[in-house]
DNA sequence: TCTCCACAGGAAACGTAGGAAT
DNA sequence: ATTCCTACGTTTCCTGTGGAGA
């Protein structure tokens, strides 16, 4: 029923970006400074997550690129140090990589030594950016326009200092969810490149669309569940159960692959949430201390401390993996969805 | 109203891995 | 081979918040 798997993928890139038209052109018209050769103004996107941000400002950057050669640089800030970023903005432009240990300082005058001409880069996942030095290190170089992607452009904004906050004045795009009617628009073409013809109609598509809220990552990755579970079911073509039962399995895809990019501590509590949540903080802290010798015997890592598990949770919930319900004493972890295991081998622990 | 307690999260100190310099 | 230096993750210490109970 699916012939090209990779249609539904978060790397696909369609030749045509639809619905987001205002945007590009605003986006367009601030990149126009560097066709003449000059400074790019810096863009502040934002909208919620599944919305195609991360793709519109691979859009942006291709369409500006095709019009001219301009030096670029695409980075994921998430968990990234100062240094981290602009190591990585190095790593990304023409030129020799710098080596791990390399000073902050040492890196911050290298990357201003390297941009010589005008010089574009996004910053994805830039969330956390304003809690690091890295913008200010950034705005410091001459010639470098920076493509801020996030969230929450207020939250975003009210972090920075009043010289970089004044950077990103009048340059802010919302990309905002889609309509019903958009949102089937952009289905139908994944539909067509990546489904066999006939197996899902109008109609369908527009249900998805309907039932995702207008978030194209989540009603994209739900087309191609309905699909598969159509398959499963041995159904010749997507019927509505299939259509139904989709959102579970899409939400639980984007929750795996989000697990899956996390390191090991993270697993280690997740699943102890998973496996006897829902628990209170001290519940957590107490099983996991019983039983962290268990659960580390088959690796080199070593258990780590209340504060520092506190900073897996926070990532956890911020990644959609758990929830946290009540406030202060009442505090309790719950996994988001008890079917997303750890794939990695995490020793049973008793409680 | 006051004190105690549970909890989150910021800041600085610390330990370690790993590359550069000698 | 050894020493030095740096980044980064973790620990330690601390403050602020807010509910429970006297």
């Amino acid at each position: 029923m699916i012939t090209k798997t990779h249609v539904f993928e978060d790397t696909y890139f369609p030749r045509r970006l639809r619905h987001r038209e205002a945007e590009m052109d605003f986006v367009t018209n601030a990149f126009e400074p560097v066709v003449r050769g000059q400074q790019a103004d810096d863009i502040l996107i934002h909208g919620p997550q599944g919305v195609g941000k991360t793709i519109f400002a691979r859009y942006a950057l291709n369409h500006l690129t095709q019009r001219t050669a301009v030096q670029h640089a695409r980075i994921g800030c998430l968990g990234k140090s100062t240094a981290g970023i602009v190591r990585a903005v190095l790593e990304d432009l023409p030129g020799p990589d710098p080596h791990s240990t390399m000073p902050r300082e040492d890196l911050c005058l290298e990357l201003q030594e390297r941009v010589d001409e005008p010089t574009i880069v996004v910053l994805d996942e830039a969330d956390d950016l304003p809690f690091t030095h890295a913008l200010d290190r950034l705005a410091d170089v001459d010639g470098l326009s920076m493509v801020v992607v996030c969230h929450d452009d207020d939250g975003w904004l009210s972090h920075v200092n009043d010289s970089i906050r004044h950077r990103f004045v009048g340059n802010i795009v919302d990309l905002g969810t889609y309509g019903v009617d958009e949102l089937a628009d952009i289905l139908e073409e994944r539909r067509q490149v990546g489904l066999q013809p006939g197996v899902i109609d109008e109609d369908q598509l527009r249900t998805l669309a309907d039932m995702t809220a207008g978030k194209a990552r989540r009603a994209i990755f739900a087309l191609r569940a309905a699909a598969e579970l159509a398959h499963d079911r041995r159904h010749r073509q997507i019927r509505s159960e299939d259509i139904d039962d989709s959102l579970d399995r899409a939400d639980q895809r984007l929750r795996e692959e989000h697990l899956a990019s996390l390191p090991f501590h993270h697993h280690v509590v997740y699943e102890l949430v998973r496996r006897h949540g829902p628990l209170a903080p001290s519940e957590l802290h107490d099983i996991y201390e019983k039983t962290a010798e268990s659960l580390y015997r088959s690796t080199e890592q070593t258990p780590i401390g209340e504060r520092a598990r506190r900073n897996k949770l926070s990532k956890l919930e911020a990644y959609d993996l758990i929830e946290v319900l009540g406030a202060n004493r009442h505090r309790e972890y719950r996994v988001c969805d008890r079917a997303v295991a750890s794939d990695l081998e995490i020793a049973p622990s008793a409680r």
